[in-house]
DNA sequence: AACAATATGTCATCCGGTTGACATATGAAA
DNA sequence: TTTCATATGTCAACCGGATGACATATTGTT
C-alpha cells in the first residue's frame, strides 16, 4: 500500500501533524525533525497524494486544454508552449482533442469541470456551445469567441490577410483566389478572409473565395473553373500545401504562372515546406499571453484584457520569389 | 458555491444517499424518484466532483503521457490517438512535453505519482531513469526500453532500416549514407541503423553514418565529406527534409544524382512533402496496442505481451522515384 | 395474513491530507 | 526567576462523495 502521512509521522517518530508541517513549511520546525521526516519520507519512498490535497483546499492546480487536434502542427507547437509556459508555473494540463466536433467539445467541457479545472484554455472551433456562457470558472479562447465574457487571444488575422493579399499583388498577381476551411462566423480567423475582400476590391479585383470542407475536390475545381489564377492566398499551410500538389500535377510553374502564400508558418512547416511563403503567427507569444490572462482570472485579479491580438509576420520565401 | 450531493438531496427532497444512489445507480431507487433528482441536479447545475470520487474509488482514470514535444508531428500524431483513445475508454489524459531532458522527466513522473494517475505511456528519450524500475504503477513505454519490467510497443525498427537500404540499393545507390539523431543506445530506434549496416554490409558496401544533434552543419559537411554519395537514409522526415534543402542549395538533382528516404510518413510530412520516400510507422496501431496493454496491466489481466512490434510500411515517392 | 421485494431514510465511517485550537516542553534572553 | 519565542504533540473538524449496516414503509404475491 502507499505509504501516506501517517506512516512518515510513525517511522519519523512524530505526529502526523509535524509530517504536515515539515511538508507546508508551516509553523516551527526543528531543524533536526525536518531531517527526521525527510529521511522518513524517502526511506518509504513517501510522495502526497495529490487528490487528497486538491480536495482540501479546493484547488488542483489543472488547467483544460481543449483543441480539435494535436496532430495538426500549429495546434501541436501551440500546445507545446501551452503545457511548457503552464508547468513552470507549477499547473498540469488536461489535454483534449475535440475534432471539430460540437458533441466531443461539450463533454470534454463537463469533464474538466467535474475534474475541477483550476482553468480552460479553448482554441476549438465549434459554433454555439451555449455552455461557455456561464462556464463558471476562469477561461480563455484562442482565435475564437467563445462567449462575449471570455477574453480572447488572437494574432492579427485581418493583418495577415491583408499582408498576404498585397504581396500578391505587389508580385503582379491580378487573379487572385482564396481558400480557407470550413467557415465559422464568429471566428476572428475570418478577418483573414474579410481582409482579402477588402485589399482586392481596394484594388479594383474582384475576390473569389473557395471553401475546403474536407472534399477534396475543390484542388481541381479551383483551377478548372479559374484557368487564370496567378494567385492563390490559402488559409493555412496544409492547404497552401495541397494547392501546390495539385498545380505541380497540373504543370503549372510556381511562382512564375501562380504564386501561393499560406498561413501558420509553423516550425514543421517551415522545415518540410521552406519554399512557401507564409504569414506566420507568433505561436509562443499567442501561448504566454493565453497563460497569462487565465491566471490573473484565476488569481482573481481583475485588470485583465478582453481581447489580445498579436502582429503576424510575413515570412516571404520561393512561393512568391523568382 | 458548487452545489453538492446535499444541496441536490435538500432540492430534489430526497437524502444524500438516495441522491448517491441515483448517480451510482445502486441499491432500489423509484423511477419518479430518479427524476426529481435529475431535476434538481438539472436545475442546480450539479456535477459531480471527480476528485473527491477519485480520493475515495482510489482511482482517478487519469492517464500520464510523456513525449518529448507535441510540435513534432509523429509524437503530435501519436499523442492524438492516445488521448483519442483513452478517452473513448473513459480515461483522460494528462500531457507531459519532457523535451528530451532528463530532469523534466523525473519531476514529470514524480509528478504523475503524485497525482495518482492509473497508468503511463512514455516515449520520451532519456536515459538511466531508474525510477521507472520500480515505478510502482502500470507502465508502457513506446519505442523505448524503460527497464526490464516494462513492457515496449514500437514498430519494426530494424525491418524499416533493412527496406529503406534495400530500396536505396535496388535503385543503384551505391555510395549510402544514413544520418539519424542522437543516438541511445538502448532505443529500439537504433535498430533501424543495425539494419542498415547489415543491408550494407551484405551488400558489399561500406556503412556510414552521421549523427545529428542540434548542430546543423552535419548536413553540410555530410556533403563535403562524401561528394559521391547518392543514396541517403535519414532516421525521420524532418531530417530527410533538411537533407533534401542542403541538396537542392548544392544544385543535386533529386532522385537522379541523389536519392532520399525518411522515416515517420506522418499525415503531416506526407501533406506538406508528398515527394519524400518513407517508412511509414503504423501510429494509430502502436497507440491501440500501448492503450491496450496498459488497460491489462490496469486491470490487473497477467496476459500481457512484454515487447510488440508492428510492421512498417514503405512509402515511395518521387525522391527515389524517376 | 404473512412474506418478500422494492423503495427510501438515517447514521457512521472512510479516503488522505490540512488546519485551527490548545496544551506542553525547552532554552535563551531579560 | 520570569518570560517569551521556538518546537512539538493531541484532537477534532473538514473537503465531497461512497458505502455498509440497519430501520421503516409501501407494494405485491401467495
Amino acid at each position: 500500500m502507499k505509504p501516506k502521512i501517517e506512516d512518515v509521522a510513525k517511522v519519523a517518530g512524530v505526529s502526523p501533524t509535524t509530517v504536515s508541517r515539515v511538508l507546508n513549511n508551516r509553523g516551527y520546525i526543528g531543524e533536526k525533525t525536518r531531517e527526521k521526516v525527510h529521511k522518513a519520507m524517502e526511506q518509504l519512498n513517501y510522495y502526497p497524494n495529490e487528490v487528497a490535497r486538491s480536495l482540501f483546499i479546493k484547488k488542483t492546480f489543472l488547467i483544460g486544454l481543449i483543441f480539435p487536434t494535436t496532430s495538426n502542427p500549429f495546434y501541436g507547437q501551440l500546445i507545446f508552449h501551452l503545457e511548457n509556459l503552464a508547468s513552470e508555473l507549477g499547473y498540469k494540463v488536461l489535454l483534449c482533442n475535440s475534432q471539430g466536433r460540437e458533441d466531443k467539445e461539450r463533454s470534454y467541457l463537463r469533464m474538466l469541470q467535474r475534474n475541477q479545472v483550476d482553468g480552460i484554455i479553448a482554441g476549438a472551433h465549434n459554433k454555439g456551445i451555449e455552455e461557455y456562457e456561464d462556464p463558471n470558472l476562469p477561461v480563455v479562447g484562442i482565435d475564437r469567441y467563445l462567449s462575449t465574457k471570455i477574453p480572447v487571444v488572437s494574432s492579427d488575422n485581418y493583418q495577415g490577410g491583408e499582408k498576404a493579399t498585397q504581396l500578391l499583388i505587389e508580385k503582379g498577381c491580378r487573379s487572385i483566389v482564396h481558400i480557407n476551411g470550413p467557415i465559422s462566423l464568429e471566428t476572428p480567423a475570418n478577418m483573414r478572409r474579410k481582409a482579402y475582400e477588402d485589399v482586392m476590391e481596394r484594388n479594383g479585383l474582384t475576390p473569389l473565395t473557395y471553401e475546403y470542407e474536407a472534399n477534396d475536390s475543390v484542388f481541381s475545381l479551383l483551377f478548372e473553373e479559374n484557368p487564370e489564377v496567378d494567385g492563390i492566398f490559402a488559409s493555412d499551410d496544409l492547404i497552401a500545401a495541397r494547392v501546390m500538389q495539385e498545380a505541380r500535377n497540373r504543370g503549372i510553374d510556381i511562382p512564375t504562372k501562380l504564386k501561393i502564400v499560406g498561413y501558420d508558418g509553423t516550425e514543421t512547416t517551415r522545415l518540410l515546406l521552406p519554399e512557401l511563403t507564409t504569414i506566420e503567427q507568433p505561436v509562443r507569444e499567442i501561448a504566454v499571453k493565453a497563460l497569462e490572462i487565465l491566471m490573473k482570472q484565476i488569481n482573481k485579479e481583475e485588470d485583465y484584457e478582453s481581447a489580445t491580438i498579436l502582429p503576424v509576420k510575413l515570412i516571404e520565401s520561393d512561393t512568391t520569389r523568382k
